[in-house]
DNA sequence: ACGACTGTTGACCGACAGTCGAAAAGGTGG
DNA sequence: CCACCTTTTCGACTGTCGGTCAACAGTCGT
């Protein structure tokens, strides 16, 4: 506990070192060599490589978590604008470590791994939030519709994993018509008005 | 050429491995015992232990994919009735090999690579036959949209990451829900009657 | 008989995740 | 200042695994 200072000293070596390598070429010794402590420590503060992972993915996503959690009980700004407030936040913070050097070929599959933690965690996190925003919305007659809950669950399934480009590579210029269809579908199924929800745009 | 046979053991013995083992916990010495043949024999079939379980992603969906190809062409059945004739073919040989033992806890993570192949692999493969079949939809009157790409790319994210289950893990009541949510978004954008994309469900 | 070609193999290699025992650092009471 | 204990740090070590390779066996055309 008096150390926190190591805990995240090892965070963010791997951050750094992921910046430009696949998680796979990165070995544990390198981390600790990175973070200029030896390799044993690493295992007195983890219990293995992928927990460090883990643990990165939580900590790259706490500050935009609080702040969408902290906006859930914002009534007095419409849902919309909390809405676009949260993804901008999700947008700033999320690129600081996903996105890495092109490494093309088989390196965007390896990859996988790292991407599936991020984007597991974000739905998991994210949705109940969004929920409560949009069945604020509905309440409020802003938004037509009967499950929260699922919407923001598709919302969130479309744009991480276009966001994220892994699961489904496409051009920049493909996945923007994607996300502009995911819009003009929301507007017609929630009764809103062309061009009310592009913020969903980045 | 000759022998296909052994490149199909290779095949034949990670799947039935795969079906109570992690990926990871499976090694190709393994893989090669439980095949019956030496374990240099797999690196002369493969270039490496990745490209065995991409292949047999790819062998897992070659029946349903032929399927889907040939129905696009299909014109003189109805779109909806193509569509759902796909969806079916692919659950049927979706479950073969991918759902596999509990192995709660860390297992369920390990997973994830297997899965962000297989997801990767059926968008990849699915979509441009999906919106090929959406662009006669749309000819025909029967569609009403103006993006059979995009339309495509959203029905197929949404249901494999929701069929899947590691992405967005979720009840399966709830996962019903989202795939009911995401039925009445598309009639709505369609502008098709309420209950005519029902096939989507499982 | 003979190369040339296609397969097949397991011993071997380097690298890595994770373990361990020892020792340094830090704290506490006398 | 010292004994004592707990927390923290460390790198040598271990077992395992992915991948390589030199050798070898079968087969076919000449």
């Amino acid at each position: 506990m008096a150390n926190q200072l190591k805990y995240d000293r090892i965070l963010d070596a791997l951050q750094e070192l992921l910046e430009n390598r696949k998680l796979q070429s990165i070995s544990v010794s390198e981390i600790a060599h990175t973070a200029g402590i030896g390799k044993g420590s690493i295992y007195y503060y983890f219990p293995s490589k992928d927990a460090i992972l883990e643990a990165l993915v939580e900590r790259s996503y706490e500050k935009p978590l609080r702040t969408a959690k902290a906006l859930s009980s914002q009534t007095e700004i419409p849902p919309f604008t909390r809405m676009a407030m949260i993804f901008q936040a999700c947008r700033n913070s999320s690129s600081e470590f996903v996105r890495s050097g092109e490494s093309e070929g088989s390196g965007a599959q390896e990859k996988a791994y790292l991407h599936q933690k991020y984007i597991n965690h974000i739905i998991t996190e994210l949705k109940p939030v969004l929920a409560e925003i949009i069945r604020q919305g509905i309440a409020a007659g802003d938004i037509r519709f009967n499950d929260a809950e699922a919407l923001a669950e598709i919302v969130l399934i479309v744009l991480t994993v276009k966001t994220d480009d892994t699961l489904a590579p496409a051009s920049r210029e493909q996945n923007e018509r994607t996300i502009r269809a995911l819009i003009s579908l929301l507007e017609k199924g929630t009764e809103n008005p062309p061009g009310s929800l592009n913020f969903l745009m980045s």
